[in-house]
RNA sequence: GGUCCCGUGGUAGAGUGGCUAUACAGAGCUCUGCAAAAGCUCGUACAUCGGUUCAAAUCCGGUCGGGACCUCCA
């Protein structure tokens, strides 16, 4: 089926046509290593996994799906600091190699970072690489040099900047974010560090050493520069080395568009002298909780952990996340992550329903509308991964066709598109119907139940009803058996 | 100061000129000893003011309110 997708470099929906069908190629920026991710993270790769999932599933592409880690910068330094007060006994001993210290220190959150997607059904097996910044710091000098030797960078007390103002006379510095350079806002937050740059709207490429600090030996014109990479070179270096220029998507919050994408391009353009570094630019909206943007100092700051402890199911989680547009901002809710549960689960519950159907159904009628499953939802996916609309359709199919309306096969037909669609939600079972464990004192309770129902003894019948409700079980009547479900 | 986005029913959240979004919650009915589950049915929403139009949640303008980004935050 044919994808239409947004890039933010048109502001608008387009056909999406790989530059090779059987390689689309998607670079995806991922997190910065120095601290648990939270649940707003979590949202931008959720959506990112819903997009390559759905360029496999939908559009039928075989997929290579990039994404960096980023174990280099301040944070990451200042967490893996000797004597931080951020090092934890996990993370080993420090020594007094401080780019040790680092890998220790990044390698914990990676590691916890993998956990936490994997926790959230984004599946390893699905990525090509995940490249840490600092395996790659060769290709980044070899950038770096390249762009000042085609002019566009300039060496200045020891680090290697960009210069915006010569690169502006050659290409378009702004296209994925309108920025008005010549009148960069007084007062904004300016880079942190006292570097010294020849324009404020120039970035730096590489950050002389500073003491106490990792550093790499970068030389440029037999000068030695030892220092460090800036932020946005690591994704031009890794993308142009594990995916080449141009490749297909690229990912990322809203708040990457600038500096760091337009900064990407920059360096793209600048060093590898390509006319773009991607096809189409993808930004996921950010998150809020409870109608407020997810702070700190709010105190709504959560990680997936947080989540988790208070035991709720992290496939609900990812429905929940997975279930809204991701260009909308997205309300993170305790009473909409409880309308998930529901939601989730009355889907899972039509799938064994369709199971039990398919062994045992009396009704022979074939009913073509079985058919538009399929289509109606995938086709919602294919149009900008329209989930809230893809979900629509899949309930509204439901209500039309209740299991207990269809016959065998067309049950099958059902379940084998819902089969599929679960390869992109990737939140249902289709294993067979759990089996419920039911402690002996319920059963004991129920069974007592059941006989004084067959005696017609109903303030027997209820008194045991309540005990069992007081075990936290619910009891259903059937016609000639009864079942019973946990709380 | 600049650039841009958004205000829809109890809640979340689609819809960009005329046709039931959908989900959760809620109400009624059927079934049931009573329930539960299931099935059936239901709500008549679109910040506000004005304009365009046969027709506006949808287009235009004003107002009010909220939000994002503007050099390392996904």
């Amino acid at each position: 089926m044919q994808i239409r997708l947004y890039t933010t470099m048109d502001r608008d929906v387009r056909e999406f046509h790989p530059i090779d069908p059987n390689d689309v190629r998607i670079y995806s920026c991922g997190p910065t290593v120095y601290d648990v991710a939270h649940i707003g993270n979590m949202r931008s790769f959720l959506s990112m996994d819903l997009l390559q999932r759905v360029l496999r599933t939908v559009g039928g592409y075989k997929v290579r799906w990039v994404m960096n880690i980023t174990d280099i910068d301040d944070k990451t330094i200042d967490g893996s600091r000797v004597g931080s007060a951020r090092w934890l006994p996990a993370m080993g001993t420090q020594t007094g190699d401080v780019r040790e210290n680092l890998r220790a220190f990044t390698t914990y959150y990676e590691d916890v970072f993998r956990q936490d997607i994997t926790t959230l059904g984004i599946q390893p097996s699905d990525f090509y690489a995940m490249p840490r910044a600092t395996d790659f710091i060769a290709p980044m000098m070899d950038l770096i040099k390249d762009i000042v030797a085609a002019g566009f960078g300039y060496v200045s007390d020891g680090s290697v900047y960009f210069n915006v103002n010569a690169y502006r006379k050659h290409y378009t510095y702004g296209r994925l974010f309108t920025i008005d350079v010549e009148h960069f806002r007084e007062g904004v937050r300016i880079d942190a560090d006292e570097y010294d740059r020849e324009s404020v709207s120039d970035f730096v490429l590489w950050k002389g050493r500073k003491e106490g600090e990792p550093s790499w030996d970068l030389e440029i014109d037999g000068v030695p520069l030892p220092g460090r990479p800036g932020w946005h070179i690591e994704c031009s270096a890794m993308s142009k080395e594990l995916l080449g220029l141009p490749f297909d998507i690229h990912t990322g919050g809203v708040d990457l568009r600038f500096p760091h994408h337009e900064d990407e391009i920059a360096q793209c353009c600048a060093g590898y002298h390509v006319q773009e570094q991607a096809n189409y630019w993808m930004h996921n909206e950010f998150l809020e909780i409870e109608g407020k943007k997810m702070s700190k100092s709010l105190g709504n700051f959560f990680t997936l952990r947080d989540l988790l402890d208070r035991e709720y199911d992290p496939l609900d989680i990812r429905f929940a996340m997975i279930g809204s547009h991701y260009r909308a901002l997205f309300n993170f809710t305790i009473d909409g992550l409880a309308a998930s549960v529901k939601a989730r689960e009355r889907v899972q519950d039509y799938i064994y329903d369709l199971a039990d159907v398919m062994a045992a159904s009396v009704i022979t009628e074939h009913r073509p509308s079985v058919h538009s499953l399929r289509t109606s939802v995938f086709a919602e996916l294919a149009d900008d991964l329209h989930t809230p609309k893809a979900l629509a359709a899949l309930f509204s199919f439901m209500n039309d066709h209740k299991a207990v309306t269809l016959s065998a096969s067309d049950a099958e037909i059902v379940l084998g598109v819902l089969q599929e669609l679960n390869n992109v939600f990737a939140v249902w079972s289709f294993g067979p119907r759990p089996a419920v464990v039911v402690p002996d004192d319920v059963t004991t309770l129920a069974e007592q139940r059941w006989a004084a129902r067959a005696e017609k003894n109903w303030a027997e019948s209820d008194r045991l009803r309540d005990a069992i409700n007081a075990l936290g079980w619910s009891m259903m009547d059937g016609k000639t058996s009864y079942t019973l479900e946990k709380l």
